[in-house]
Formats: structure tokens, C-alpha cells, sequence
DNA sequence: CAGGTACCCTGGCCGC
DNA sequence: TGCGGCCAGGGTACCT
């Protein structure tokens, strides 16, 4: 369940369990679920993203994330855009903490299960985890593509100096939900620049969260075309821009995210209901809720994009 | 900086 | 019933 408000769901529903709670046991079952997570002896010699692991550095790196996820204790979960982790007592090389790093790419699932539950489909590691007040319980990180992982992490400073990020989500800009999130200099950079205004939506360097399709749906809702250069929208438009974006996310999050199949779920496997909200994604051949234009899809960087050429022209 | 492509994966669905 | 092709909510590397 990929965007800003799906991976909100997974981090407000792990906080009461996990907060506190000490990991006691973990099994790596698929190593290809750690490709973020670089053992301790520093490099293994076979890096993260699109390297196919050996099978020696692959039980290597299961190894290593076991024994040292192993006893460690849980704080409360953060999140920034698409990235949650959880701080840990346990402490990397050079002394900073160390955190429990989720990205759930596009089909990963955290799910929160009694000890002896039933295994879900594609479950690539498992944590059993003791919580003072709810027992034992056991985290399940499922995920069907593999394009999600777990690491532990390096937690350092933030960039800007408030609070602090794993080392591998440094790059990653505030997202709009942030209250640090700097409105005016995202802003800026938005109408600095002459790529289309969807592809900077998706630039996770410049604002965090967004997916595509909440890119759809904000972009629907402020009556843009996916192609309108940044350059090219004005102030007020660009404010709109945002408050719509935050309208969205925060609708999307009231209704429990965006669920189109059981891969978009919550920690306890239940789907959201921000689909049926939606005007412009999967709506293709539809009429627009504003127009009645039938929305068209038509092809974006290797995916879609839906919007409606009569409400969205493009300027 | 802008654009395009390729890759990491599995599985559901569609047409033949 | 089988099979190939296409599609999917993400991120990164590496070309031009």
C-alpha cells in the first residue's frame, strides 16, 4: 500500500503494538526483502537496488539481520512520504541509533498477527515481538512484488536540522503532512522548473508521499493538466495546488487509504475505502464528475495517467 | 537540468 | 486449459 496516507494507515495502526515492545525472535524467510539493508561489516560487495544477491551474500544478509534486529527494543514509528521507520535501542557503527526502516514499495504489507495466526500469502519476514501491555504478537512484513524491503538504518539528523532520518531516507523531502514541511520553498521550486507538473509531484526530493495516484486525483481536483510545465503555473495556482493536495491526503486517510485488491490493506488485512473518492485514477472511458468528458488515460513514464481534456486543458 | 529507458519482481487478466 | 503479452499504487541507475 504505497502512498502518503496507506503507509499513515501501517504506521498510526503498528504504534500501540510496537512502542515499547521488544523483538524477540526474527526469521528471514526471503532475503530479496532486505535490499536496503547493508550488513554491519559495511559492504558484502553485492550493493542494494537491482543487484540480484548470491546466494551466499543473500543468507550473509539474512544472517546479519537477524542477529542484530534480534533483542533489540521498539520506540514509536515515524514516517516521512512513503518511508516509516521504528527507532531502536540498538546502535550502528558509529554510535548513531539505529532504526527498523520500511519501504513498502508497491505491494508490501506490515500486518500484526497473534503469535500462532495462520501465515498470510508472501510473507518474506517474520518478527515476534513482546509488548508489556499486549502480549505477544508477531509483525509480518508480506510483500507479493519484492520491490519493498526492511533495513536496519543509521538514524542521523535530519538535513535541515529538525529531528532525525535514516541515513537512506536523507534525500527524501518533507511531505506536505510534515509541519516542518517549507510550503513556499516547495513552491519556488515548483515554478522554477520546466518539467511537467506530474513529474514533479512524483519527485520525491521535492515533496514526499505522492503516488501516482494521488498525482491524478490532486491534479483532477485543481483542474491541471499533467503536462502544464512548473514554469508555467502561477502563485495562486500553485497554492491551490498544495491545499488540494492536502485535502486529498487527509480525506484519504479519514477513509482508511486506497485499496483497488487485497494488497492495499491495513495492519490487521482490512482494505480502505478512498477508492470509490477517487475521480480521475483507473476512471478511464468514465464521465468526469465535473464535465462529464469521459477521462482519458494515456501513457506516463511507463505507467498511466488519467485526467479529464476538457477540465485539464493544458496551458 | 530534462527526457528516456531499463531493471528489481509476482500474479491477475485478457485475447488467442 | 494453456500460453504469451500486458498491466500494476515505487525507486534507482544510467544513458542521451
Amino acid at each position: 500500500m504505497p502512498e502518503l496516507p496507506e503507509v499513515e494507515v501501517v504506521r498510526a495502526g503498528l504504534a500501540p503494538a510496537v512502542t515499547g515492545a521488544r523483538v524477540a525472535a526474527v526469521e528471514v524467510r526471503d532475503a530479496r526483502a532486505l535490499k536496503r539493508h547493508l550488513p554491519t561489516s559495511g559492504d558484502d560487495g553485492l550493493g542494494g537496488h537491482g543487484v540480484t544477491l548470491s546466494e551466499a551474500a543473500a543468507a550473509a544478509r539474512s544472517a546479519d539481520f537477524e542477529r542484530r534486529t534480534a533483542g533489540i527494543r521498539l520506540g514509536a514509528p515515524e514516517r516521512r512520504g512513503k518511508f516509516l521507520w521504528i527507532p531502536t535501542s540498538g546502535a550502528s557503527a558509529d554510535g548513531s541509533p539505529l532504526a527498523l526502516l520500511a519501504h513498502l514499495g508497491m505491494s508490501g504489507q506490515l500486518l500484526l498477527r497473534a503469535h500462532d495466526a495462520v501465515d498470510d500469502r508472501h510473507v518474506r519476514i517474520r518478527m515476534w515481538i513482546e509488548h508489556a501491555q499486549h502480549g505477544e504478537l508477531r509483525v509480518d512484513f508480506a510483500d507479493q512484488r519484492l520491490f519493498g524491503s526492511l533495513a536496519l538504518d543509521a538514524l542521523r539528523a535530519a538535513p535541515d536540522g529538525v529531528g532525525a532520518v535514516p541515513a537512506q531516507a536523507a534525500h527524501i523531502a518533507r511531505d506536505p503532512l510534515d509541519p516542518a514541511f517549507d510550503d513556499a520553498r516547495f513552491i519556488a521550486a515548483l515554478r522554477s522548473r520546466a518539467t511537467g507538473v506530474k513529474k514533479l509531484l512524483l519527485d520525491q526530493t521535492l515533496i514526499s508521499g505522492v503516488g501516482n495516484i494521488y498525482a491524478d486525483e490532486a491534479l483532477w481536483r485543481a483542474r491541471l493538466h499533467p503536462d502544464t510545465r512548473g514554469s508555467a503555473i502561477g502563485p495562486r495556482k500553485a497554492d491551490e495546488l498544495l491545499a488540494v493536495l492536502r485535502a486529498v491526503f487527509a480525506q484519504a486517510l479519514r477513509e482508511g487509504g486506497t485499496s483497488f485488491d487485497a494488497q492495499y490493506v491495513n495492519v490487521n488485512g482490512q482494505a480502505g475505502y478512498f477508492a470509490h473518492s477517487l475521480h480521475a485514477y483507473g476512471r478511464a472511458g468514465e464521465p468526469c464528475a465535473r464535465c462529464g468528458t469521459p477521462i482519458r488515460r494515456v501513457p506516463f513514464g511507463g505507467r498511466s495517467s488519467h485526467f479529464c481534456p476538457r477540465c485539464q486543458r493544458k496551458r
